[in-house]
RNA sequence: GGCCCCAUCGUCUAGCGGUUAGGACACGGCCCUUUCAAGGCCGCGACGCGGGUUCGAGUCCCGUUGGGGUCACCA
């Protein structure tokens, strides 16, 4: 392996926003491949035709090139290993499937999905570890072939080693050892055809040539069975290099989420950060930064800085919190780096780059206001910040019963906060984002099926949270024209702003919000184009 | 719960057997200043615990605790 060169990859799968940790992962295969004179590749997974959304490839395009990681080949642009686009891949991953099968290194398996719920289930049961039972694995070939000629559905599984251990190297780790026995026969071919992770990545990782897998440590556990699955199609494995994983801001460190933490590269885009900035912060995640002649580390620094000093080995594995206050510091030193050229350009660009918004803008806001000088009192939550208010998000209500006000102001808080969530997992789902559209996912979520809530209050819940007034133009008009990633944004900075004030909904009050739901449900069993 | 990974200030980190455990963010105070930033100075603040190894452990080993990840026909 060391006398090829070195190629790296990110491998995002199009089912949403374009994830910071996918920007994370990218600087980090971008820097070691440039490091070393290599490729860095982009492929797009998107082998899962479910979660699949419309537009997220062009988002991760976009959001990418933003922050100035460039790939060398990727599907737009194409490439010597090409093509790049998982799906449309799919007859090399069958061929390497059938090989396997061919040689009994994998085999068909026939199981509904029913079936392996029951198992999962009496396994449950029984407290034991729940895998699948390898019911298919020793079936005669005869059955096999007469089962599949007969045009039954079926999956090809890998077949695992059932005793000994499976040992990876992690660059950063060394060895990694796995029992056997806890690994399952994981599913390679799916009912529908399309390849799972495993098969697809190990396939494409080796055809295209790639050197180093470094991607985020939740693939930990997935590590033997890619190493098994690369000696069983006898390649080479890639030097494993597994990231610690960005974390929340909150007591435990979890993973970073979208509840807890702006989670879309957009939303920093839109939010008025700088790309250097960005990458800068990211650049600190794990690493600290280039040192200085002192021996100190050098916290603001450049990709320049990060290519000449960077070192794969130097990565601490303790997962980094995610800081937006040492974020927001980083940034405003790339910021007053600018000269007063460069900030002007900025700025402009921010505010006004888009001549189409900002003439939609002007014409919400022109015959609302009597002089020219209300413009930017009006249109100012179209260009720039919002500040969240949680007294406008979270609705006044009198105690009920025993309550004291201070628990139905608790109450309150729970309840908006867990609307709000669901109104954001809606309103993801909006695609093209339109005020039409806006309209009619708001008025479905207006419904008893739905949250529960009138119209009036949800719309001035969404108000509040979007432009962070009581009074704008048409709420639907002017979320078209604010776009999707500032709007959903700003709807996440609202869940935070009321969990800052007055604590994330508990455990009971989001079961009884679920059981509120379900009950709405019953009574009102109509409506299912809502569902 | 099984398996795997991880562990220095609240946060990002330096430390690679001998340090008053260093820097940065945040926070508090002071200075500068017409205001606000920026900047300067000071302060607050950490090696989770227990055993070893060693003349000597934040640093090496073991255990423990805590946290995270993963257990899908999702990636």
């Amino acid at each position: 392996m060391a006398d090829r060169p070195v190629r790296t990859r990110i491998a995002p799968s199009p089912t949403g926003d374009p994830h910071v940790g996918t920007a994370y992962m990218g600087l980090v295969n971008m820097v070691v491949a440039r490091q070393a004179g290599g490729q860095f590749v982009l492929r797009i997974d998107d082998t899962d035709r479910a979660r699949y959304r419309a537009g997220s490839e062009d988002a991760i395009f976009a959001a990418l090139r933003w922050l100035g990681l460039e790939w060398d080949e990727g599907p737009d642009k194409g490439g010597p290993r090409g093509p790049y686009r998982q799906s449309e891949r799919s007859a090399l991953y069958r061929e390497h499937a059938d090989r396997l099968v061919a040689a009994g290194k994998a085999y068909r398996c026939f199981c509904s999905e029913q079936r392996l719920a029951e198992v999962r289930k009496a396994q449950e049961a029984r407290k034991e570890t729940t895998r699948y039972d390898r019911a298919c694995r020793e079936l005669p070939a005869g059955e096999v072939a007469a089962r599949l000629a007969a045009g039954e559905p079926s999956v090809v599984r890998l077949a695992m080693p059932t005793t000994g251990e499976t040992v990876v190297h992690d660059l950063l780790r060394g060895p990694i050892t796995t029992p056997n026995a806890d690994l399952q026969d994981q599913v390679l071919l799916k009912q529908d055809g399309f390849p799972t992770y495993h098969l697809a990545s190990c396939v494409d990782d080796h055809l295209m040539e790639i050197t180093h897998i470094i991607r985020a440590e939740e693939w930990i556990s997935s590590a033997p069975i890619h190493k098994v699955l690369f000696d069983a199609l006898g390649f080479e494995v890639p030097v494993l290099c597994h990231m610690p994983l960005l974390r929340n801001d909150d007591k435990n460190k979890t993973k970073i989420s979208k509840r807890k933490n702006p989670t879309s590269i957009l939303y920093y885009r839109e939010a008025g950060y700088l790309p250097q900035g960005m990458l800068n912060f990211l650049g600190l995640m794990g690493w600290g930064g280039p040192r200085e002649a002192d021996g100190t580390q050098k916290e603001v620094f450049g990709l320049g800085d990060m290519l000449a000093a960077f070192k794969l080995e130097d990565i601490r594995l303790g997962g980094p919190v995610f800081d937006l206050d040492k974020l927001k510091y980083i940034n405003a030193h790339h910021q007053r780096l600018l000269s007063s050229d460069e900030y002007l350009a900025q700025v402009k660009a921010y505010l006004f780059g888009d001549e189409r918004r900002l003439r939609a803008v002007a014409d919400l806001v022109h015959k609302r206001t009597e002089t020219l000088g209300g413009f930017l009192g009006m249109a100012d939550f179209f260009l720039g910040d919002v500040v969240q208010r949680p007294d406008l998000l979270v609705p006044a209500r009198k105690p009920e019963g025993e309550q004291t006000p201070a628990d139905a102001a608790k109450a309150a808080a729970e309840e908006a906060w867990l609307v709000l969530a669901d109104v954001l997992d809606a309103l993801d789902k909006v695609e093209p984002w339109t005020a039409a559209g806006l309209e009619e996912a708001g008025r479905t979520l207006a419904t008893p099926r739905e949250t529960g809530w009138k119209s009036r209050d949800l719309f001035a819940l969404l108000r509040a949270a979007v432009t962070g007034k009581t009074a704008t133009p048409p709420l639907f008009e002017s979320m078209e024209v604010l776009g999707k990633p500032r709007c959903l944004g700003r709807l996440g900075d609202a869940l935070r702003s009321i969990a800052a004030q007055h604590g994330e909904p508990s455990k009971k009050a989001r079961e009884r919000h679920e059981k509120r739901k379900k009950e709405r449900r019953q009574a009102d069993p109509g409506g299912e184009a809502a569902a």
